[in-house]
DNA sequence: ACCGTTTCTAGAGTATCACTCTAGAGTAAT
DNA sequence: ATTACTCTAGAGTGATACTCTAGAAACGGT
């Protein structure tokens, strides 16, 4: 038994999958799941209310697959490598959902759902920092602000997602995960831990 | 002297920079440019039509800001710095455009437009590969395709770039630029040329 | 069971906006 | 002067996001 509700969010992102934000109608979204127009509108206050609720709730689904990815038994190569496959395995995995918050919705959110973001982006540096700490301390890792590891193991697969996403190159980008896999571990694991795994220093 | 044409574009950047890309009409826009609803409908047959020439026109901008960056002289540290830099400075000086470019523009574009786009996109692939072929060949830069190579100097950088442009991190991308120099070089060039620079194998 | 309150559904009505259409002004070549 | 073309002008049209009013269903207290 599904919700009114969430019959319009499921209806909102295929609409927007299919015909784009702008070319998405309210009327179409409604009818996809025969709702009323007095229905949608008592629900989300507007077509762009339903769109930041849906971008939340796909944003908190994708945090969840990144979050899952790491424990605290991963040594420092091994994290960066899953996090790297989590992100790739989501995107292709969850196609239209990436689309959407990756392709799609682009910003011109309210302040309400960029504040729920913000907390959101947070609660998911917490998670992943609760692994990387230890590294950094061991010297594993090397030395940086959780948003430019972020930055590394995300960015440039997401060079790669969007491409994907937007139809740009037709390639998956999951071929690329080893040699991104390679350049993050340059970037961020300490090159001791990469010639000798076992000895510190 | 300015023509109509050029008022409309001009002004379509800023609208879109103010209102963003469904806040802004044609009405402001032309209202914007002093142009009449008849001269807008001549010059471009619609508000996409108008974003997609305005689209084509920046990334033109961006990208020749960063084919200026590098040049046969660089070696391989000093020309991954400056594509590095080179991004960063034109996001944080062209603002808008870069706004425009990177978080405004929707993907919807025309085949039309898609098609200008690859095409831009290869010269500039075309542009650095010249810079990075021979070092590759050299061994001074590991091996790996253009796109690859791409996806560690800017895919970084765009985390901090978009974070600042969409006002949701108000710090400087420029302030990280030394680190994600630092990353982006123990990422792509031959560790042989960090450890000593003077010695091939 | 009954009433009151809230939540949800319904769809006709409205305002706005992208875009069309018809007409005319400016300009240049012949 | 005539013709042809480019550009300007603004009234008109259809689509669409959103409003409004009213009623149906679900729920809670007595």
């Amino acid at each position: 038994m599904t919700t009114a509700r969430e019959d319009l969010l499921a209806a909102g992102l295929a609409v927007f999958d299919r015909d784009g934000f702008e070319g998405a109608t309210v009327a179409a979204i409604r009818s996809h799941a025969r709702a009323s127009n007095g229905s949608f509108f008592h629900f989300f206050g507007s077509k762009k209310e339903l769109a930041g609720t849906l971008f939340l709730e796909i944003l908190g689904r994708y945090h969840a697959a990144i979050i899952a990815a790491v424990d605290e038994s991963c040594d420092a190569r091994e994290g960066v490598a899953r996090l790297i496959r989590a992100h790739l395995e989501w995107v292709v995995s969850s196609r239209r959902e990436a689309r959407y918050l990756f392709e799609i919705s682009r910003s011109e959110w309210t302040e309400e759902v960029r504040g729920a973001q913000r907390a959101q982006n947070s609660r998911l540096a917490e998670s992943v920092e609760r692994w990387r700490a230890p590294l950094v301390a061991r010297g594993e890792l090397l030395p940086m602000t959780s948003l430019v590891f972020f930055s590394q193991i995300i960015g440039p697969a997401q060079i790669f997602c969007r491409a994907w996403l937007s139809g740009r190159d037709r390639a998956d980008p999951r071929e690329q995960a080893e040699i991104l896999i390679a350049c993050a571990v340059r970037a961020v694991v300490a090159s001791d831990a990469i010639q000798k795994p076992g000895e510190p220093a």
